[in-house]
DNA sequence: GTCTTTTACAAAATCGATTTACCCCGTCTG
DNA sequence: CAGACGGGGTAAATCGATTTTGTAAAAGAC
């Protein structure tokens, strides 16, 4: 350190306001009010603001994003809470959002509860703490309020200030069911969600619902909830287990999700049944490899991805005040039944 | 608003440094030397620091994140670009990313860039605007200096204070070809990486060595590069098809990455070659759907949740100042092969 | 008993913006 | 010619912390 620093040193400092109003000989206020064209900018000549503009590009200013958040107590940032984040559903959603907030000048930070309940307390106070604009949580479970706007995807709790955006499950089901009993299956086993899914109940509830509308007969030993907190397919496939061993027949199975669904047919391939040759499966969600499945999987589309950009433009139109709909309200996307290969009707000679 | 705001209004402020030292009767300076024990604390005696504590405790202070970081010049937050958030690699170093990050008290931004340049140097200038501590780069190509830490996973260009985390190629590529080598199979067909991807050219090179090691010949037309910018297996698909229909026989094929193989087993069924009694299939990472496949997918396991927690690792080293490392240093990480369903010995009477 | 330390705090500067409230000067109006 | 008005700005407050510097009073040293 006996040298000086040269003069040409790289380590440029960023500019900040204030040199750059220095620099004009101006005072800061009125650079910001000539950049920001704020009120009181209409009396500044062109000429001096065409100055500013100019220093302001030669000096590549850019406002400190964390001094500009702290006075307009905006952080144009948005917590994101999902379950994992390694896993299809979840990012789908977020690729949704991210497609809408990056246009919108936002940026998100992602918070993983791994379905712990006092991991998701944390995750949000600690999101509330880094001053995020607002929350929106994906297939979370959320019975509180937060001073926050909120918006939850596949959520299913109504609670007051929080939007919600979710599928519409009983035709959801209902086109799944169709499906399978117009290729003549009456014995339909089903895997069931995890607990700590958002989505199990209403969709459990909307498959007795589509059972009864297609007159099937609910068999309690044709059925399996999925265990465990990973989301593996290895739970779809034990559960899967569970049902055969049973040792009732049947010709088709509704799985939880496309990954349960994976599992449930390796699960049915090792006890010697072909898909669908011997056993229809439908899955539910479509993730990207769900089409690319050996066989290719038949199974309810959610628009996914989509629904994260919804859930991202109510949030920030509920943030920015531009939101005409009522905070606590419901969108109801409509599903798609993508028929592919594990689907086939009925033998009759078993 | 003619009724005056009712005195237990829901719509609690949340209490500042100031409120909290008015309550207590004491500066905000002395209040904040006692909360962070900072030099200075050791003059005030526990009596005042108890009630310090219990305070903040009981009006639930936090202090606001937001200003911490503008004073302190460090915001807690790294960024992370990524391709693509909707995709299995991605996603499994975003995973190891944030398992690192939570217990350290960072949170990151994530940015995606879809493969477009100009997109990557703007969201690197965006995330450089909104005070990150460190810039994380994952399968991405990075040239430029930036001025702040950067880590980089499977980006191979070396520039100055960028850490490199990679694999071992070299020892990839020969561990998947000495497995097939030793089934017998001596017509290897390849698929190449697009040429955006940042792993394509070192693992292509790494190939070639592979080849000469186990003494394979190189045949161009058992070649396909992967196209387009969507990582879907579609690409691995339509690539397959292009060496099938140079009509050239091959036993084995050697795919750029798991979702490739998936749609090169697509491809290769449609045509009637069976994977593996006709054609033995190598993938490459091991997504988390590659054991579910149809058949499992024999493939080149990266670390890659463990590279993601090593890049924050290193990151938050840096960042604080503790790395004993180099800035600029590569840390290699071991491959290993997974051996499932899709490989098989080559038939002798084909 | 004075001088120096230590104790126990507080005032003020700072981080980098935005925003409110003025101020000065010239011109126009009555 | 006094007062209003508008053009062209600036000083100072503010957001909510941290950090440096300062300063009374009490305690200890000699």
């Amino acid at each position: 350190m006996i040298e000086s620093m040269p003069a040409n040193s790289t380590a440029r400092k960023t500019v900040s306001l204030k040199v750059l109003a220095q620099h004009l000989q101006l005072s800061p206020a009125t650079v910001s009010v000539v950049l920001n064209d704020a009120r009181g900018a209409a009396a500044i000549p062109q000429s001096t603001k065409d100055r500013v503009f100019a220093a302001a590009e030669k000096l590549k200013y850019r406002p400190n994003f964390v001094a500009q958040s702290l006075r307009k107590q905006r952080s144009f940032t948005i917590g994101v809470v999902v379950p994992e984040v390694s896993e299809g559903y979840a990012t789908l959603v977020m690729s949704g959002i991210e497609n809408y907030l990056v246009q919108s000048g936002y940026y998100y930070f992602v918070a993983s509860h791994r379905h712990k309940p006092d991991l998701l307390r944390e995750c949000a106070t600690s999101l509330l703490g880094r001053s995020v604009d607002g929350l929106i949580a994906v297939d979370t479970k959320w019975k509180h309020k937060i001073p926050i706007p909120m918006v939850s995807v596949s959520g299913h709790d109504e609670v007051e200030g929080v939007t919600n955006i979710l599928l519409d499950h009983l035709e959801a089901t209902s086109i799944a069911v169709e499906h399978l009993v117009k290729l003549g299956h009456r014995k339909i086993a089903c895997i069931q969600g995890q607990a700590f899914s958002s989505d199990t109940e209403v969709r459990w509830q909307a498959v007795q619902d589509a059972f009864a509308k297609w007159k099937i007969k609910f068999d309690p030993d044709l059925t399996a909830q999925l265990t465990g907190d990973s989301s593996s397919p290895q739970m779809g496939y034990k559960a899967t287990q569970t049902i055969i061993a049973k040792g009732k027949p049947f010709t088709a199975l509704f799985a939880f999700n496309d990954i349960s669904a994976i599992g449930a047919i390796r699960a049915l391939r090792e006890s010697g049944l072909l898909v669908p040759r011997d056993v229809s499966v439908v899955g539910f969600d479509d993730i990207l490899s769900a089409a690319f499945q050996n066989p290719s999987l038949t199974t309810v589309r959610q628009p996914l991805q989509r629904m994260g950009e919804i859930a991202a433009e109510l949030m920030v139109r509920r943030i920015e005040g531009t939101s005409t709909a009522p905070d606590t309200v419901a969108i109801v996307l409509e599903p798609e039944l993508m028929i592919r290969e594990s689907t086939g009707p009925v033998r009759s000679n078993v």
